[in-house]
DNA sequence: AACACTTTTATTGTTAACAAAATATGTCTC
DNA sequence: GAGACATATTTTGTTAACAATAAAAGTGTT
């Protein structure tokens, strides 16, 4: 576990990453109601510190809270789900433009690199959906931050993906589909390379645009039960 | 004050509401160290409900901490305040088309009304631009609500237009820019009227990259200092 | 047996005292 | 007098006890 390792910061902050884990890797499923003593018996803590975390991951919108009734982890609906993928793709389509003009020529050389070992995990981890996830993730994170917008990147990597994340282990990918994400991204670097940001941004849109119909099919196809 | 008037919810929720309208205000002013005791005696609450607070504000960017030695106001710098406003060029943009395909033909009468209110506004408070950024991020308001895109009006309303309307106060309007602004904002609701969801969201984008404009040309001129 | 009401219980919200850390102050040496 | 070390003070972080609210259980009545 992870909540050992870190220790650097406060108490508070340690239910935080906790909390946030726990929720982004399923422990704590959506619609789940959660007891702050128990909690704090399972993460060893106090009340004081889990209070404050439970705040700040209440306005990120991973949990809801109901007063004095308590907190109980969000449920996305189908449609907000699938309306997520549109905000990512305006958000992702303008850190991609962004990126284009700001990464340096070693970030955009290290996102190649990543690519390559993504390919070999695809091919190592066959059907292995949670690392072909991660790769993923990985890819969309460096672009967030290669934006060099603070805000911007701070709205994906803190509140977004979590969500995503959060949905993408009951979300099986259909098979073939993470070899052309990785053909999607390729080219996205590429664009990137040539610091063509107007087509970063169109291929960025085009690719999570892909994701979201892939999801609407699996809904529409009842696969996926939310 | 209406920090008494609320008083509805809980403790926490009163001193999140206090806290952050008092930094849109600028009573909190950008920069300026807090100390907590200080903001209790000032809104007569303990340091409990008050941390939980300044969790849930820390976690959507207005405060800053620094563990152990306490928390600021966040104080955008000049690129930052402008990189403000190209997230909400794509985010906005996208609630204006989905506002065009979702909103009643009610709400949409209704915001057609709300802009000759501020008209009239624009004309009786002549220089008083207080009002007439008041009118304006009523009218962004509705859109992001209209989207019916539960997620997106967060962001909007719960992150961004905080942040903008913070740093609102000390960006004195060009003579002339409201009533300009009031001629785009008509001609979106018009595409919206339409049902005209791409043309929502180009004039919604082009109507917010103006407003960049416009600000990145004063941080030119040194007339607005960040 | 079903409904309404009361009482109990458990859980959340709040408070105030305590511990730890960082900043500020003061003293000493060079 | 300037810099470095040690002490003191203030401020943050944490804890545990207390109060208030809501859910649950039980009781009585129709």
């Amino acid at each position: 576990m992870s909540q050992a390792a870190i220790q650097s910061q406060t108490r508070a902050d340690e239910a935080f990453d906790c909390l946030q884990t726990s929720i982004v890797k399923g422990e704590l499923a959506p619609g789940e109601k959660i007891g702050e003593v128990e909690l704090c018996s399972r993460f060893n803590l106090t009340r004081g510190p889990l209070r404050e975390a439970l705040g700040r991951l209440e306005s990120r919108g991973l949990l809801v809270r109901r007063p004095h009734a308590g907190v109980k982890v969000v449920s996305l609906s189908a449609s907000e789900l699938v309306e997520l993928y549109r905000i990512r793709e305006v958000m992702e389509g303008l850190a991609a433009r962004q990126a284009a003009e700001r990464m340096t020529d070693d970030e955009i050389a290290d996102l190649k690199a990543t690519l390559d070992s993504h390919e070999r995990m695809i091919d190592e981890a066959r059907g292995q959906a949670y690392y072909q996830a991660e790769g993923d993730y990985d890819f969309h994170h460096r672009i967030a931050t290669g934006s060099r917008n603070t805000k911007l990147a701070q709205m994906l990597l803190g509140d977004l993906y979590y969500m995503v994340r959060m949905y993408r282990y009951r979300l099986s990918t259909s098979a073939g589909r993470p070899h052309m994400a990785l053909g999607e991204h390729r080219r996205i670097v590429e664009a990137i390379a040539q610091r063509d940001g107007e087509l970063a941004e169109f291929l960025m849109k085009r690719h999570i645009n892909a994701a979201r119909l892939n999801i609407e099919k699996k809904i529409q196809e009842g696969v996926l039960t939310i």
